[in-house]
DNA sequence: GCCAACGTTGGC
DNA sequence: GCCAACGTTGGC
């Protein structure tokens, strides 16, 4: 099976790039994804060693801004029956969990953020999901020449 | 802060 | 199973 590539988005309010390359080991549980077509990526096709690109949404400058590695197999995203986290879930419970996470770990922060501006003015990437209008959705497949053309965008 | 686009919920 | 109402996402 060929490395695959994502891309992961989160605020950075919340959670930064910085934030991943500071933690311990650069290692973080990507948990609270409540979106049934971003679980299933992450569930039935994820595999340790894929890329993904780390995606800052939701702020003053959207944009790609790093390199991350997944390192674990999907497993139960626990937020989901713990009724103190805001990701919790009442529709799940300790034998029916109905989210899943991985855990990433950091690879590389850009110098210069890809930003969203730039990633529509690019003709190669018109079909990527992440440039098409009303687009929602927190991981989606990226894929190798996508990828590629991202990274030598720099 | 606004609002378009999209996903989810629930009545019927 | 339809679809209106509602909530959320995320660019601007």
């Amino acid at each position: 099976m060929p490395k695959q590539y994502w891309l992961m988005k989160s605020e950075p309010d919340e959670f930064s790039i910085d934030d991943l390359k500071n933690n311990k080991n650069q290692t973080e549980g990507w948990e609270g994804i409540r979106n049934y077509q971003a679980r299933n990526f992450i569930r039935d096709d994820m595999k340790i060693n894929d890329l993904a690109f780390f995606y800052h949404s939701n702020c003053k400058q959207p944009a790609i801004v790093g390199v991350m590695k997944i390192v674990s197999k999907p497993y139960p995203d626990k937020t989901a029956i713990d009724k103190k986290s805001k990701y919790y879930d009442e529709k799940s419970s300790s034998d029916n969990i109905r989210w899943v996470m991985v855990d990433v770990k950091f690879v590389k922060k850009f110098a210069q953020p890809i930003t969203l501006q730039e990633l529509k003015e690019c003709p190669e990437l018109e079909d990527f999901a992440l440039v098409r209008k009303g687009n929602r959705l927190s991981i989606m497949p990226v894929t190798p020449l996508q990828y590629q053309t991202i990274i030598d965008m720099k």
